[in-house]
Parts: structure tokens; C-alpha cells; sequence
DNA sequence: AATATAACCGGACCGCAGTCCGTTTAGCAT
DNA sequence: ATGCTAAACGGACTGCGGTCCGGTTATATT
């Protein structure tokens, strides 16, 4: 069924081999990665997202087209890749980083802050996140979304949630998704800031209402 | 720029014949909506709605595949088509239906009410939602859309939120969408009633917070 | 160095949504 | 009836994402 082999690892057993991430595998396929990847950026900086399409990568990288979709699997699957500095950078500061986004803050302290964080990230990297998830069924269970799901319910829990943790973190993070989001700001014209100070609202009623 | 192409020649009045009700043209205009919407539910009944392709359906219904663009204006808008009737029935019962989801009953009620009745309805009729909602930048903007939220908001105000109804009206909104709702259904095996219950929670601390 | 082979490569090909434009026709006015 | 015109018609056409398969090449093995 064409699982999408956006980042690297998975070596064993029954699938096709995923797509190598640096090591592993032979060097003109990381190189050709590494070309597209680079002429990806180009024509998003040139033009736009939009613009970014896998006929005209594959042209501009000087490969052919089956060699992109080799490597990214679909083109929700090249604007992942393209966005996975972004994301991983952004996991490692509710993971790892300083509080009040990173751990050492109370819980709800931490909520309010990493979707604040949240959602300047997503105006940030706002048409490449809206053309990464543009798709699929799956698009709930890659990996990315995955973690920052289970992080939400967990600070939920810490924070003292204990109806249905899961699904209330699924709840509170369909608002942040950033179709919506983006919709709010450039068709309604709504502040950023606006959507922090909801969303600060949201967690701390959900929460103190434990 | 390529934004929706205007018909050169002729346009003037009433705009683009995206979803005309009823009645206004010429016979077999209406006569044509009604056999591709006939053909459509047969597609759908016989195989899936994936199966339902604009091709297809016109050749189906032996109409011009022109034509099928022209009464539906896009896929989204046909799904929209087809869905209008339980769309209709659905508005009415929170417009003017009884009691706890109509009017009479205490705001929070209704919005407990409201959400339950939405996911059994989502759940119920939710490939052709998912196929309609799936693809604008204006899904938003549609006119149930709109509606829907506004009711949410209205029901907030009602129950004495005060602090930015319209964009907590946006955040609770998102977690009945669709196509997230069918995900934890058909993916995680979540049980309807624990959605409605998770829904039930969500806005009682909302509005209880307050 | 020669060989074997698995991985990789390119681009023709498919089905799809959506557009365009020359042709036909419904409905009105005479 | 007849003629007129705006509206509707149909289907060829475009560009897209995605697949397939015969040819090519990097790398390990001898």
C-alpha cells in the first residue's frame, strides 16, 4: 500500500527499503536527494509552494521523475522532508528545550506556551505545513504529528486530565491544525496574538475545570 | 493571479451557475442537474464514493463532462450537491427543531446537544463530507460552514463566553471536523459515544470557566 | 580486472480534476 | 411560424500526481 518512507531508518525485513535520510544506501542516491531537496527550496524561495510541482522539480534537479518520487514517496512527502529541520528543531524545544515550552514549567503553564509556540510556527512555515498534510488518510499517523499528539495528552494528564486524555489532545490539537489557522489569519484577518490568547483560554478552562 | 477564471464573453448578473437551487434556466439545465445527481447516488451506492468520478458521472448520466462542471463547478461543490439535502435537514433541527438541540434548553445543553448530534451525523454520512470538505482554501467559507459556526457562537455567547466567541467558536469546531472524526473511528476504533462524551466535557469546561 | 546483482535511473504512461471554445438549442419576440 | 440571442452543451485539451518497466550503474565479490 505505498506507505510514504519519509525518513530514514527501517531497515528490517518486509517493505521496501526506506528512503535513506544520509547514510545507507548508494552515494548517487543521496546525492540526487540532496539535488532535490536543494532545487525543491530554490523554486518554493523563486515562486511558491504551489509552484512546487514534481514535473518541474524532477526537470529542475535534472532527474527524472521517478527518481523524486522514489525518494519522497508522494509530494506530501518531499514537503515533509523539506519541512523536517523545522519540525525537528521545533520537537526538540518542547522536548528538550527551556521552560516554559520545554520541560520545568507546570503543565499548563507549558501548554499555553507550546501552542503559542505552535502556532507562530505554523504561520511561519505555513504553506509548506499546509502542503505536507494536504493529503492522505494517514496524515494523522506520521510520525511527526504522532509525538506532538502524545505530547499534548501528556500534559494533559500531568496537568490533571483524566477523561480521555487522548482524544481531548486530539480535540485541543484540531485547533491548532494549520489549515485553520492559516485560514484565520490571511482570509479573516485575525491577529496572531488573538490566537494565542484563545487558545490560552481553551487549555486553562479545560484544565481547571479537572 | 489564476484565480477562478471569468467567462469571457458573457457574464453580467447572477454570477456562476456554481449551485443553482432549483428552479431559474432553461429546462434542460435542470432536467441535466437532476439526472447527474441521480447517477452520482447511483455511482456511490453501487461502489464508493472514491468511485465517483467526474468522467464517469457524465458519462453515466450521458451528459458532456462540460456540463458537469458547469452544475457542480467542482468536485467538492457535487459532494456538496448531494449532501445538501441531510445538510438541510441537519440546520433545521438546530435552527427550529425541538428541544435539547433546537431552542429551549439552557445554551450549554444545546451545545452538548448540537456536538453529540453532529458526530452521529458525521459519522453517518462521512465519506461524502470528507469528499466535499476535501480541498478549498474557502471550505470555510461555504455557506453551511458558516452557519454551523455561527450557531457554535452564538450558543457560546449564550452561555456567557465572552472572551472571542467567534475564534473559540473556530477551536471547538475543529474537533468535529470530519475527517478527524472518522480517523479516530476507522483508525484507532474509538467508540462514537466516547467522542460525544470527550465533545460533552470540552465545552462544559469551556463554558464553565467562564 | 572481470563479473554479478541489487539498487537506481529515466521518462513514457495512466487516470484524474478542471478549462476552453466551437456548436446547438430553449425560450422569447415578432 | 420564424428569427434571434443568451444560455447550455460536449468533448478535446491541459497539467497534475502517481506508476511502471526496460535500461544503466555502483558496489561487493572473486
Amino acid at each position: 500500500m505505498s506507505l510514504i518512507p519519509i525518513r530514514p531508518g527501517a531497515q528490517s525485513g518486509g517493505g521496501r527499503p526506506a528512503a535513506p535520510a544520509a547514510e545507507a544506501g548508494r552515494r548517487d542516491a543521496a546525492r540526487n536527494r540532496e539535488l532535490l531537496l536543494c532545487a525543491a527550496r530554490e523554486i518554493v524561495e523563486e515562486s511558491s509552494v504551489d509552484a512546487l510541482t514534481m514535473d518541474r522539480l524532477a526537470q529542475r534537479a535534472g532527474v527524472g521523475k521517478g527518481t523524486v518520487f522514489r525518494r519522497f514517496g508522494s509530494r506530501a512527502g518531499l514537503m515533509m522532508a523539506l519541512l523536517s529541520d523545522a519540525e525537528a528543531e521545533f520537537q526538540g524545544r518542547f522536548i528538550f528545550g527551556p521552560p516554559p515550552v520545554g520541560p520545568g514549567a507546570p503543565p499548563l503553564e507549558r501548554l499555553i506556551a507550546v501552542g503559542a509556540a505552535r502556532i507562530a510556527w505554523t504561520l511561519e512555515f505555513g504553506e509548506l505545513a499546509r502542503a505536507a498534510d494536504a493529503s492522505a488518510y494517514n496524515r494523522f499517523d506520521v510520525p511527526p504529528a504522532v509525538l506532538w499528539h502524545r505530547h499534548l495528552e501528556m500534559l494533559l494528564r500531568e496537568a490533571g486530565v483524566t477523561a480521555d486524555p487522548w482524544l481531548m489532545a486530539s480535540a485541543l490539537g484540531a485547533a491548532l491544525e494549520p489549515e485553520r489557522l492559516l485560514h484565520s489569519v490571511s482570509v479573516h484577518g485575525i491577529a496572531p496574538e488573538r490566537l494565542a490568547e484563545t487558545w490560552r483560554e481553551l487549555v486553562t478552562r479545560v484544565v481547571a475545570g479537572q
